[in-house]
DNA sequence: CATGAATGAGCGTTCATTCAT
DNA sequence: CATGAATGAACGCTCATTCAT
C-alpha cells in the first residue's frame, strides 16, 4: 500500500524494516483515530493530530505516510485488519459452524462496542475520503464485501456439515450483515439496546435463519 | 463604522420584503442541496454552490445568507420546513388518528423516496456542520426530536378517541420514527425494498402496534 | 485565458470589466518581470513579486491570475502581446512591403534592445514552466510561429508586388528568424554588436535575400 | 558535535581511496544528467535522481556530494571534464597547428552531438544555479573561458610556426567559439545542419579566417 | 439588490538537510 | 560505505469573509 515513487516524502520508511517506524505509524494512527471520532473528517488536520499525539511536526506524520490521503488509506486498513484479526481469532477457536457463525456476530458486536472511536473514524474516512474526480474513494460496497467474505464461508461450511439448511449463502451473508449494522445502531442510538440484547438478538435470528428445517 | 448586525455586512434581506430576494435564495439553496449530495459538505464550496446556481459571485451567496454555516443552517431549515408541509398536509387529509398515522408514514417514506438530494443534503450537514468548539451542531437527538414532535400528537390523539390502545406516546412515537429509519435504509442499499413494500411493511407494523387488544 | 470553475480563486476579476482591475494586474505583471529577469524562473516566488509590486499580501496575486502557472502564462501573453503590438505599429506605417520588412526587422530588435527584462522573462518562462507531466509547457515550436506569423504576410505581399524574387515564403519567414535570433544574442554576449550595427546587418542581409534579381 | 567539515555530516570521501566510492559518484551523475536534461533544473531533485539511479535513498546522494549545489557543481566539473578530455585526445593526436585547429573543431561538435544530454544538464545549470546573494553561479563569462583557454594556445602556436597569419589571438578565439556555438544551435533547431555540414561550415571559416595570406 | 476588490488564516506538500548510528 | 529517523522552512493554494460602493 505504500506510494513509491514521485507523490512519497523524502525517503518513504519501509514499515516492515524497523520497529522504531512501525511504532511511531501506530503511535500517529491511534491520534488519528482519535480525532477523526472526536473532530470528524474535514477538520481532522495534520496539526490537530500532531498535537493529539503529542509529536514535534506535523512533517512527522508526511514523513512517514506521505499524503493525507494515504494516511486515511493507512487508518482505514489498520483499523480494519485490526478488527478482522481480532474476530477471525475468535472464530478460530469455534469447531462447529454453528459455534462459529455465533463467535462471529459476538465477536463482531464485541470488538464494536469495544472500539467505538475505530468505528466511528472507519465511518468517517468511507463517508468522506473522495479521489480526484469527487467520487467516494471507499464506497459502501467495499465494506460490504469487506463484512461479507468472511460470513459466506462459515455458512457454506454449515450447509457441507449439514448443520445448516439450503439457502443462498451469498445473500443469507448479505442479510445477516444487513442485520448486524441495524443492530450496530441499536447500541448507539434509541431506542438502545446493551451489547448483550443485541448480541442475543442477532445470534438469535442468526441461529433460526439457518439451521435446518425440523 | 457600518450601521449592521453581527453576521452580514449587510443583513440579510427580509424575504417578506422582496420576492426577487426569496427566489434567489430558493436558487441557492437548491444549489446548495444539490452540490452537497453530490460532493458532501466538505467540498460544498461557496465556488462550487456558485457554480452550480449559476451566478456570477460567491459573494451573492454571502450577501444573502451571511456566513456558511447560516446557509447550511437555512438549508437544513428549508428542506426539513418542505418535507414537514408535504406530510402536514397530507396527514391533515385524514379523517381519523388511524388515517393519519397511515398518511405520515406514506407520505414521509414517499418524501424521502422523492427527495433524495435533499435527504442526502440534510444527513451530510447534520453529520458534518460543527460549532466553534467542535461539536456536532445538529446532533442526533435534534433531528430526533423533530421528527417525532409531529408523530407523538396523532399517537395521543388515536388513545382519545380510543382507536389506539393505551401504551407510552412518547416510546412508541420514538419505535416507529426507528421503524422508518431502518426502512429509509432498505430504499437505498440491500437487501432493498421497493417503496411500496417499504410502506406496506411500517404501516402494517405500525397499525398491529397500536391497535387496541381484541 | 482565464480559467473557469473549480481552480479559479474565489471571484476571478474579468480584467475587461474594471479599469481598476486591470492595473492592478500590470502592476503585478511588471513586477513579476522584473523578478523573473532579475533571480530566474525557480525564484519567481508570490513573495518575491509581492515584495517587488510593493503589496500586502501575496493573496492578492492568485486572486487576480489564480495559479502560478496562470501568472507566469499571463506574463507570457502580456509581453508577448506588447511586443507584438510595437512592431505591428510600426510595420503599419510602411507603404511597402521592402519598408515593412525592414521596419519589421527594426522595430523588432529596437523592442528587444528596449526591454531586455522583459525578453529575458519570456525566455525564463518558456525555458522553464512544465505541465503536470514534465514538459515544457511553453516549446520552441510555438515562439519560432508566433515570430514568423507576421512576416510570412510580409514576404508574400512583395513578392505580388513584385519588389521581391520568387521564394518559399515560409522558409525565407524562418530565415530570417534565425538570422534575427543570431543578431540578438550578438547584442548581449561578445563578440557584442551595437543594435544599430545589428539592424544595419539583418536589415541589409534581408533586403539581399529577398530583392529581385536584376 | 561532530568533528567534521562544513559541508557534509561526513565529509565526501576521497575518491582516489575508494573505486566503489568513485563508482557511486559517476552512477549518481549519470543519473542526474538525466533527470537535468528531461526535467529542467527545478524539477532535479534528490528524490528524482535517486529513483533514476535506482538507489535506495537520496541520502547516499547527500552523503556523497553534499549539498544540492555540491552536487550541480560536481555535475558540471564532471561533466566540463569528460568533454575537455575527449577534445583534448584527439588535439593531441594533431601534427600541425592547422591540423589542431580543425581536429579542435571536430571533436567539439562531435563530443556535442554525441552528448546531447549532458550538454543540455550543462545548459540547465549554468542558467540556474545561483548563489546565496541569488546571481547566476555559472555565468557566461565563465563557460567563455572554459571554451576558449584551448583554443588559443592553438591559434598562437600557428603564427609561431607561420601557418597562420598575424592576427589576435584571444580576439579571433572568441569568434571561432561564437561561430561553434552558432552551429551548434544549427545542430538542434531548425533550420537544421547535419553535424558533417556544421564541421565542414566551421572548419571552412576558421582555416579561410587564419591561413596566411598568399 | 448586487458587485468588486482585497485579505488573513490555515493547510497540505515538497525539499533539502541534519543527527544519529 | 550506507542508512533510518527526524525536521524546518517555505511555498502555493483554498476558502470564507470583510470593506467598499
Amino acid at each position: 500500500m505504500q506510494v513509491t515513487g514521485d507523490e512519497a516524502p523524502t525517503q518513504p520508511p519501509d514499515p516492515t524494516r524497523s520497529v522504531a517506524a512501525a511504532a511511531r505509524r501506530e503511535q500517529i494512527i491511534a491520534a488519528a483515530v482519535a480525532v477523526l471520532a472526536e473532530s470528524g473528517y474535514g477538520r481532522t488536520t495534520f496539526e490537530r493530530i500532531r498535537q493529539h499525539a503529542g509529536i514535534s511536526s506535523t512533517r512527522l506524520i508526511s514523513y512517514h505516510f506521505g499524503t493525507r490521503d494515504d494516511l486515511m488509506e493507512a487508518v482505514l486498513i489498520d483499523v480494519a485488519l485490526q478488527a478482522q484479526r481480532a474476530i477471525a481469532t475468535r472464530v478460530a477457536e469455534a469447531r462447529t459452524p454453528t459455534e462459529a457463525l455465533t463467535a462471529r456476530i459476538e465477536a463482531q458486536l464485541g470488538w464494536i462496542a469495544e472500539h467505538p472511536a475505530a468505528v466511528r473514524a472507519m465511518y468517517e474516512i468511507s463517508m468522506n475520503a473522495r479521489d480526484a474526480a469527487g467520487a467516494l474513494r471507499y464506497g459502501v460496497e467495499a465494506s460490504a464485501e469487506a463484512n461479507v467474505a468472511d460470513l459466506e464461508p462459515i455458512l457454506a461450511a454449515g450447509q457441507r456439515t449439514g448443520e445448516f439448511r439450503a439457502f443462498d449463502t451469498v445473500l443469507m451473508a448479505l442479510t445477516l450483515k444487513s442485520a448486524i449494522d441495524a443492530a450496530t445502531v441499536r447500541l448507539t442510538r434509541p431506542p438502545r439496546l446493551t451489547l448483550d440484547e443485541c448480541i442475543r438478538e442477532i445470534t438469535g435470528l442468526a441461529l433460526r435463519a439457518t439451521r435446518r428445517d425440523p
